[in-house]
DNA sequence: GCCAACGTTGGC
DNA sequence: GCCAACGTTGGC
């Protein structure tokens, strides 16, 4: 029997990809991460189904923007094997690619970002990885309770 | 643009 | 294996 579904936040920056482009796209391939942690969350952890908070870093305000869905497991991030590409890694082979990215669709966007600001001020998620002080990981586990919230808290932003 | 916090690298 | 130096992340 399958395992229950589980909840992640994913960081990008809408500079370089938004919840706009997922939308319009309707799936990408969360190319890019470059730490080993991240990736072994992606890779270990990550299954088809689970949820994503799509969240904006390095914007104003910084937030989650939406929600995804993971709809292809972990397969090697071929970025890595592309001297051309900014994730280039000159480490990486087709045997051993290293790097790895699950595919991801879109589910929702919010009609206004729910700031992180917003989410520190919210005593029911202060336990919440995002809203702790230097958490850069890139990709993060996300407990249900905490991720309903912030949905419903997203659905109900005016922006 | 600043810089604190964190992760990685490499000399020893 | 330690840890200083360096590079990156990402909020502010």
């Amino acid at each position: 029997m399958a395992r229950s579904r589980r909840y992640w936040l994913m960081k990008s920056e809408p500079d370089v990809f938004s919840i706009d482009d997922l939308r319009k796209q309707k799936r990408t391939s969360w190319d890019g991460v470059r730490n080993y942690q991240a990736r072994n969350f992606m890779r270990d952890d990550m299954q088809v189904g689970d949820m994503v908070l799509f969240y904006h870093s390095n914007a104003k305000p910084p937030g989650v923007a939406g929600i995804a869905r993971v709809c292809k497991a972990a397969h090697p991030d071929h970025t890595a094997l592309d001297p051309k590409s900014p994730y280039y890694d000159p480490r990486a082979t087709r045997d051993n690619p290293i790097w790895m990215m699950v595919d991801v669709e879109f589910v929702e966007q919010f009609p206004g970002v729910v700031a992180l600001d917003r989410l520190k001020r919210e005593r029911a998620l202060k336990d919440m990885l995002v809203v702790q002080r230097g958490m850069r990981l890139s990709v993060q586990p996300v407990e249900r309770a905490h991720f309903e919230r912030v949905a419903a808290i997203g659905k109900q932003e005016t922006g």
